[in-house]
RNA sequence: GGGCGCAUAGCUCAGUUGGUUAGAGCACUGCCCUUACAAGGCAUAGGUCGGGGGUUCGAGUCCCUCUGCGCCCACCA
């Protein structure tokens, strides 16, 4: 069958074809398929915000290359795709969509409804509602954000089987995040602490090493006096004077000569008069300011590490919203300092600081001007002020922080992971060995995966966090504020003797650190898990290893004693044109779906796949260009190669020529599948990419006239059966890079699709044909079309002379090429001789024109 | 301070165990309306492969060193 348009055209090929696959169930997994048979990939879940963004078109495609390449290698692939709705980004998306603020001391107001869907104005003050009334609105949200997402997603021909999604807030993600959970508790991986911790003020939530980044902000040095009962004052440099009133010690290093006759005295703090010894540790660095620090609980991670190892009291004075108590400290004794604290009482970090600045002033205790300096502090990644440490109760998950054996079995699963590129093995190692504390992961968050934990209350109402309550696995997924545990009722929540719920979420991090088994069915659908799980492929960008990827390492490491999945497919950034990354916050940020419509999907992923694994890759529209004409190409080289009908049916290609392309060719094949088994999507394209042009530019025109039946018939059978069968070949070849114009021009010869056919590893033997054959026969062509250009003449000018004297092996396959090189290059006259070196003299026709 | 990556034509990049005069595309320039394709084709030109040193018969490729750019990590008072 061959049904070919008279012209062939890329326009609107994406619809008809997502259509098409859709009903057809082209890329629905086949769950009868055994282990060793599928490819299951464990796909990165979006955050659904309604924006795709150009790094999705990028790192998607590789993925999919991969997936469509194992696809028509017969194995089954397991392609699902989720949402990531939950966590703080939907939650700030719907308090900007919406108006609102949650505030869980509301009561639930079933009347409630959105004062606003996108149109918040300005100088509008968030409303607080209830967290059940906040939890609805998230999910009316996500649900419209996710329609359009999926839409997107689809117009990208990522092929995916639809009907495996999932949402990481649905009830299979929620059940599965909590059952890992209670499985960590029940094997002593999740723990509980009351410690100090690093606490966004803005977000009100703990967060995770993994989310914090330091940042270079504007600080200064202030030169404070402590003073000495006896002997001149001791001065330090602080950049944190606010803290003053938390300061619990001095501390300096063992060795310093200057302070080692003080340690073990003690001094007052300026302002306040608080008496606080001066200590010895070898954390102090003498060479920075005068040596001399004062330790606070708690202005840095410093400040922990001396106060837990130097067995200092607490003095915490900032609170949850980052602001100095109200009540002046017991440990503040003097009428003077008790005064001067009144001033900062209640004030939030900046401003306490500059009142202290000013009392230090006045009191003459700060020595000189402060000494601008810029210096890292650390952020939660997603927050806009420096993060605080205080104390609190929060739940750990193990990661090996703490725990030397762990640390090297994580480090060991690192070692046994397939890295693509190998070097981004690197991030993990390093990351891994720098831990420095076991993984936070209770947030003080509303949408989100609820803590599945109840804890008894005494008879004064008082939680004991000892005495956990735990569901039972078949009551998951649960929200331990609505469900009553076993033995209670719910009028005794909050009660005395009663019970209370745990009011925090998991990290977003716990809940994605189980893709695979909410995918996958863990937690109902054990048949399905065996299947596919270990899975194959984790594909991700580099930035989310330390977050991600490690945190699915950990979990499956502690819940099956293996990794997740054998491979790590690394993708990098998006630069724009001058380099720097694409991000929303720069604003540079190309919208994909602009690009789509101007150059077809193809051509993007055309671009896209043109990034090679890891490498940060830049912007290029004209990459995409490429790519357009790479599918205009395809659609009228198979028009014209189908054009020339079909070969009797026991035609094959016989002459040399024919056969030497063929088996260049059968090496495209193998370098192409090679590499696509080592995920080198990128390599695989540009081989297939310059053999198809140069098929196009040089073959196809040497065998043209011959085809069309210029020489004896089994010459245009062979050429004809070669033609077809490149095409054959070079059409399922680029069916995982270009799926659309693949799928339209198989169509047009073949029933089904493209891209449940048989990838071409084994069409032909690169024995049957001799490559050498095509250098001299190129050059002899390029020859020709050189003198025709310098003449200025069309390529169409007949060659009166052609003289060609070269080494015998050059003769040999240039007689074997002899008809077609002189039909393609209009030659008259065909000397060949052999000698030693390759000559080529080609004598044009006088010119007949005026 | 530690780790990783990159540096090849004006631009974007290939160059896989070291092997003959270093490649492609884009851009530039010239030519060709050629019956698959003018949203095309053909061709010319363009590089001391970041600098220096070393190993080798031979180095873009391996080793050392320096420089520049980028990323990750770090206990940053």
């Amino acid at each position: 069958m061959t049904n070919i348009p008279d012209k062939p055209s890329l326009d609107g090929i994406e619809a008809r074809w997502m259509k098409r696959w859709e009903a057809d169930g082209t890329y629905r997994f086949d769950r009868g398929a055994s282990r060793d048979q599928v490819f299951a990939i464990d796909t990165p879940p979006p955050t659904a915000s309604g924006a795709l963004h150009i790094g999705h078109v990028f790192s998607y495609t590789h993925t999919d290359t991969i997936a469509r390449f194992q696809r028509m290698r017969g194995r089954s692939v397991f392609y699902p795709i989720g949402w990531d709705d939950n966590g703080l980004a939907t939650e700030r998306r719907v308090q900007n969509v919406t108006g609102v603020r949650c505030d869980p001391s509301l009561p639930f107001d079933p009347e409630f409804k959105a004062p606003y869907n996108g149109d918040v104005p300005k100088d509008h003050r968030a409303i607080p509602v209830s967290r059940p009334n906040f939890v609805d609105l998230c999910h009316g949200v996500i649900h419209d954000d996710e329609e359009v997402f999926e839409q997107l997603v689809r117009r990208l021909g990522i092929s995916i089987d639809w009907s495996l999604l999932y949402t990481t807030i649905g009830p299979r993600a929620q059940r599965t995040s909590q059952l890992a959970f209670l499985h960590n508790l029940a094997r002593g991986e999740a723990y509980q602490q009351d410690a100090p911790t690093l606490y966004d003020i803005d977000e009100h939530t703990a967060v995770a090493q993994a989310e914090m980044e330091d940042r270079d902000v504007p600080g200064a040095y202030y030169k404070l006096a402590f003073h000495r009962y006896e002997g001149e004052d001791l001065l330090i440099d602080t950049t944190r004077p606010e803290l003053l009133a938390s300061c619990v010690a001095m501390v300096a290093h063992p060795d310093d000569a200057r302070y080692q006759p003080l340690f073990g005295t003690t001094v007052r703090t300026p302002l306040f008069g608080v008496e606080v010894p001066l200590l010895a540790h070898h954390l102090a660095d003498p060479d920075k300011g005068t040596g001399l620090a004062m330790i606070c609980t708690f202005g840095d991670v410093t400040d922990v590490t001396w106060w837990r190892e130097l067995n200092l009291p607490s003095r915490a004075l900032i609170g949850f919203d980052g602001r100095m108590a109200i009540d002046t400290p017991g440990w503040i004794t003097s009428p003077a300092g008790q005064a001067a604290y009144a001033h900062v009482a209640g004030l939030g970090p900046k401003p306490a600081q500059r009142k202290i600045v000013e009392l230090l002033g006045q009191s003459g205790e700060m020595l000189g001007e402060p000494r601008p300096i810029s210096h890292p502090v650390k952020f939660y990644e997603r927050g806009s002020r420096p993060l605080e440490i205080v104390a609190t109760r929060q739940w750990y998950i193990r990661n090996g922080g703490r725990d030397l054996v762990l640390r090297n079995a994580l480090l060991a699963r690192g070692d046994q992971l397939n890295w693509h590129p190998a070097y981004m093995r690197n991030r993990y190692q390093n990351w891994v060995g720098g831990l420095n504390g076991d993984w936070l992961v209770s947030r003080q968050r509303y949408f989100g995966v609820p803590i599945p934990l109840w804890y008894r209350l005494d008879d004064e109402g008082n939680s004991l966090y000892d005495e956990v309550l735990i569901p039972d696995d078949s009551q998951l997924p649960i929200d331990p504020s609505v469900t009553c545990p076993a033995g209670f009722d719910e009028d005794q929540r909050g009660k005395p003797a009663g019970f209370i719920g745990d009011p925090d979420v998991m990290d977003t991090w716990a809940t994605s650190s189980v893709t695979p088994h909410i995918a996958g069915g863990w937690v109902d659908d054990p048949d399905l898990f065996a299947r596919v799980f270990p899975m194959d492929m984790r594909p991700q960008g580099h930035d989310i290893i330390r977050t991600w990827l490690f945190a699915s390492v950990v979990r499956s490491h502690h819940e099956h004693g293996c990794l997740p999945w054998t491979n790590a497919a690394i993708s990098g950034f998006i630069l724009d044109p001058d380099r720097k990354k694409m991000s929303k916050s720069k604003g540079n940020v190309v919208t994909p779906i602009n690009l789509l419509e101007a150059f077809g999907t193809d051509a993007v992923r055309y671009w896209a796949a043109s990034g090679r694994p890891g490498v940060d890759t830049a912007f290029d529209e004209g990459q995409m260009k490429i790519g357009r004409k790479l599918g205009t190409k395809l659609l009228n080289a198979t028009k014209f190669v189908l054009g020339f009908g079909e070969p009797p049916a026991d035609a094959a290609p016989t002459v040399a020529i024919d056969l030497a392309m063929l088996a260049r060719l059968a090496e495209v094949i193998d370098d192409s599948t090679r590499a696509l088994d080592e995920f080198d999507y990128a390599r695989a394209l540009e081989r297939t990419e310059t053999f198809f042009w140069w098929f196009c530019d040089d073959y196809v025109e040497l065998v043209k006239s011959r085809a069309y039946g210029s020489q004896a018939d089994v010459a245009a059978h062979s050429a004809r059966a070669a033609l077809r069968q490149a095409l054959d070949i070079v059409h399922r070849l680029f069916a995982p890079f270009v799926p659309f114009v693949t799928e339209e021009v198989w169509s047009w010869w073949h029933d089904g699709s493209v891209h449940a056919s048989p990838w071409p590893a084994a069409d032909m033997p690169a024995s049957i044909g001799d490559v050498s054959l095509l250098v001299p026969v190129g050059e002899v062509l390029a020859a020709v079309r050189r003198a025709k250009t310098e003449a200025k003449l069309s390529q169409r000018a007949t060659v009166d002379e052609l003289i060609v004297d070269g080494p015998p092996a050059a003769v040999a396959a240039i007689e074997a090429c002899r008809a077609d090189l002189a039909e393609a290059g209009g030659i008259a006259t065909f000397t060949l001789s052999e000698g030693e070196t390759l000559m080529i003299a080609v004598r044009l026709a006088p010119s007949t024109d005026v």
